[in-house]
DNA sequence: GCTTGACTTCAAGTTTACTTGATTGCTTAT
DNA sequence: ATAAGCAATCAAGTAAACTTGAAGTCAAGC
């Protein structure tokens, strides 16, 4: 059982942000000591960097929210729940599809900078 | 010189962000005609088409006015403009691999679940 | 006993990138 | 001549995801 500050240095989240994911619900049974402060075991720190992969791949926090709810609703969700990370694994692959042919038209503008610099260099050589 | 209509049906922008775009100072030297309505070319259509691609690429607009007020500087920021366009290089393939590990998170998920899958129909036999 | 540091809650503020609404102008079809 | 369609400007509004500020609690150290 650790505290929200060790949260933080483990995955790099401020502690706002862990209170607010905690508020929004996308981290199910994190407990609190005596004092109210929050405790995180291993499953909440695996909910953690799991919803941090999440949120890193664009998934909207609203659908993490009813992702935790279909969890907390029990076993009979998880074909749902599979479902639902297909179609979001859909969509990273389409996200690294985009990226590349988009990264193909910054490399065409580079390869035309090669191409003036070359240039620019030659008209040095003619002075 | 085609109209701002046409430029929306080519690009799938909407004709308020092609606005939005040019008064950020995104899209220069965009013409009008006599009744001060916005005149495209092919080359306004390829900036268009640019900054599509910086902005599908995580470019946020400040950075893409900056790279714009270069290169109305002219030649001479050529070199700072290309340096640019590496930096921002490194930037998307940067993301692809952050992609690529977080999918295999999800990827890891999907396992899971296929797993859980196989040991519910391994209750139901039993039943 | 009092300060310091780490927490708590709650409301309000911020950032980024658009989007929408209100109003007006021009040109063409009825 | 009047409505429809496309365009313009400008200010204001929106959405998402945090972030910050204010005010208070609590345990440990001096």
């Amino acid at each position: 059982m650790i505290s929200i500050k060790e949260v933080t240095e483990i995955t790099g989240l401020p502690a706002p942000t862990l209170r607010y994911y905690e508020k929004e619900g996308l981290l199910p049974h994190v407990k609190r000591d005596e004092g109210g402060k929050r405790l995180y075991d291993d499953e909440d720190l695996s909910w953690v960097q799991f919803v941090t992969a999440l949120r890193a791949t664009g998934m909207p926090i609203a659908q993490i929210q009813q992702y935790v709810y279909l969890y907390k609703e029990g076993d009979t969700t998880i074909p749902e729940r599979k479902q639902m990370m297909l179609q979001h694994k859909k969509e990273i692959e389409r996200s690294i599809k985009e990226l590349y042919l988009n990264l193909d038209k910054i490399n065409y503008k580079l390869a035309l900078y090669d191409v003036m610099e070359t240039q620019l260099n030659r008209e040095e050589l003619k002075f």
